[in-house]
DNA sequence: CTCGTCATGTAATTCGTTACATGATTGA
DNA sequence: TCAATCATGTAACGAATTACATGACGAG
């Protein structure tokens, strides 16, 4: 099985799911579309890993709701104890940025202001998915909450730190002559020294 | 064309590479097998994107360096002024930190571990690569090495706080144990057991 | 009245990885 | 001497995306 088999059992490990559901999931860890998901699951139950379940309803379509069975169990416990191989990251947004200099300061100033507006809704988002979870008591490391809790914290942390970062690119190709306090920047958010950084522009 | 090509054509537009450069460049922004590689620059090529010299080595293979043409440089602007589609992000340790429940609390704190273990190896990296560009006079924007400085900077600052992260976790998990300490005290206390308040500080 | 959500599935195509091939050089 | 680096290529396979299909419901 793959690697995505074995996200939709640690999925279903907790929880049962639909195929729809889990499609949602999958994105906070491995993003895959539904016709990936569907025929992958049908698998997954001829080998014995998962059942279903029909539960039909009223003005929408019926769904099949995926239970992990004790085989599944057992093969996503061995494949935990493995060690993970390097994650992937494939952004397009990274390229454009290698290639500023080609689109000109005001068309960077552009791109890096629409990669903050989506930060932005992302930030959002997630910080309410969290004080939601935060809200509950008994956030026990063994709750079925605590994995998503692990989860949107991570992503919560990366998206404002990469916002930092935009900002500072920002700065960069903005005040392209006042190298010093550039590198100033650089060095402090380097050994995240607890300076306020404007004012110490500013005394520049 | 596909993304991998332009995210070629956006190395090629800085400075001519060979096929097996161009392979670890693009780890940074969109990682390729060399085998997707050599097939797509030839491919290029052809389509009049790119052309090619012979580099003749003594001791080691010969190499083609390729260079990106006019119409390679006119495909590339186009495509870096559309906005970029979203970036995707495919990490085993995060399914398997998901499902830490069932690798039990000394599991779980060995894996992320052994994810801090890999960061600071990238951390060490990618802070000497930093300081050696901050090393260089006139890093303006136009700079050659301008694009590498942002995405470096950027990969830095983002280990950083997925470390950080981390130890957040390490302590959520560990923490577990101070809770029932505490509530044991808590409860002792309500039989005013002989223990006194520094002892109780010290443990908490 | 169109667009988004819910809900599942298949088919065609492209993208990406692993394996197959070759071979000299250098450092641990 | 074993592994890693340099250097390029093809073939087979598996993974992932896009497009094809269907259809009801509710919000704007």
């Amino acid at each position: 099985m793959n690697t995505l088999g074995y996200a939709i059992l640690s999925a279903l490990g907790r929880k049962s799911y639909s195929g729809y559901e889990l499609g949602k999931y999958l994105d906070n860890v491995w993003p895959a579309k539904h016709s990936q998901i569907y025929p992958l699951l049908t698998k997954m139950e001829e080998k014995g890993f998962l059942v279903h379940e029909i539960v039909e309803q009223v003005g929408r379509p019926n769904k099949k709701i995926f239970s992990i069975t004790e085989k599944g169990k057992q093969a996503l416990e061995k494949w935990i104890a493995k060690s993970p191989s390097d994650p992937i990251h494939r952004d397009e947004f990274l390229i454009k940025i290698y290639s500023a200099s080609l689109l000109g300061e005001e068309n960077s100033i552009k791109l890096v202001h629409e990669r903050i507006a989506k930060l932005d809704e992302s930030i959002a988002s997630l910080s309410g998915k969290i004080t939601e979870i935060e809200q509950m008591e008994e956030l026990e490391t063994t709750s079925k909450e605590f994995g998503r809790y692990l989860l949107f914290s991570r992503k919560y942390r990366l998206a404002e730190e990469e916002k930092a970062w935009c900002h500072w690119v920002l700065d960069k190709l903005k005040n392209k002559k006042i190298k010093f306090t550039v590198l100033f920047l650089a060095f402090a958010g380097r050994f995240s020294l607890p300076l306020d950084v404007f004012s110490w522009a500013a005394i520049i």
